[in-house]
DNA sequence: TCCCGTTTGTTGGTATACAAATGACCTGGA
DNA sequence: TCCAGGTCATTTGTATACCAACAAACGGGA
């Protein structure tokens, strides 16, 4: 160790996470025009507008936390699928063939996105498509058996990767949690 | 309506966000094979493994809030900022003139990241880099009027978004949700 | 004073994401 | 029967993100 000005300072989150993780965050402040910008002593009233103060911001804590656990599902999850590929393989092995389009809407992703995510599953050899006979625009997609067999265990190994970013909350507190964050979607 | 098998599914929130979101999910059941799988009756034991079910992950809640943020975020926010480019200027706009890495620290962005958001709001004139006369590595990034101009606007914004993104919480609930989400960074 | 381990900024590659534009296809209704 | 409106898949363009590999610069210790 031979420096200083590096010590992580807000940071902490940016652990090992391969691919896109593209959480966003929304730091920043209110007053302080150039540096410190709390040069000005007492006189405490009159302030120029509440501080927004990024560590209190709902997005930037959310951001973090997402951040934490896609660092852990990329560093347990099996045959380097990302969460993006698992989510594809999971969803098709929960409800089988599916066109691509309904695909994505069920995973959460787009036409341009879930395109992507298939065509590199595809050519790992995890999933396959061919045309539906009844509906020409569709195009279905299914598991290949090794697809099947791979999930099987990704799967296996997707629960204990929600565990393990769950645990630093007591039960309670994780069902408290999830039932606040699923009125908010 | 001429049709049918387009009926959202699980994608609420796949909103009008442009650019990057990347929230990952993690959907996926345990069981079941192909269609079904529920078709096992009664026997309710020897259970194959606990289901996982998709919905109850925290994973995957945490990413529709996310996105649902985004989208908040993305139709709200003024100079169609990106979140991403929002947080480097609100986080010079409060430290000053900063490193280019050191900036990507402060607003968890690594630096390859960072520096393309840099040459982007580089690009648009909200910010100007120059190099620094005591360490010849460091790449000073500063605002310029126009930026430091837009950026306290933005600010006031991104206040209104936080609102509204915690909108469907009471104000102790949004409490409950911040201190537990704080924890699990 | 020279060197080794760090830090910084770049570049190249991979993988998400979404908007917008296209072309082919499907269905209900005129 | 024909068509307007909706759906599906694809392509293009932009913007995140992260890793790995580099070269240049810095600084403390041998």
């Amino acid at each position: 160790m031979a420096f200083s000005p590096a010590k992580p300072v807000a940071s902490r989150c940016i652990l090992p996470h391969p691919f896109a993780a593209a959480l966003f965050l929304f730091r920043g402040a209110g007053l302080g025009r150039g540096l410190s910008a709390g040069a000005k002593a007492k006189g405490g009233a009159a302030a120029p507008a509440k501080r927004y103060i990024l560590d209190r911001q709902a997005g930037f804590i959310l951001r973090q936390v997402v951040q934490r656990h896609i660092a852990i599902f990329t560093k347990r999850m099996l045959y380097e699928l990302t969460p993006t590929q698992f989510a594809a393989l999971a969803k098709l092995y929960e409800v089988g063939p599916c066109s691509q389009n309904r695909l994505g809407r069920l995973t959460a992703m787009d036409a341009a996105t879930i395109k992507g995510v298939i065509d590199r599953l595809t050519k790992r050899g995890f999933t396959e498509v061919r045309a539906d006979l009844q509906d020409a625009r569709l195009l279905m997609v299914h598991l290949t058996g090794r697809g099947r067999k791979i999930t099987a265990a990704a799967i296996r190994e997707a629960a204990r990767i929600t565990e393990e970013t769950l645990e630093p909350l007591s039960k309670a507190e994780q069902g408290t949690l999830l039932r606040l964050l699923k009125r908010m979607c």
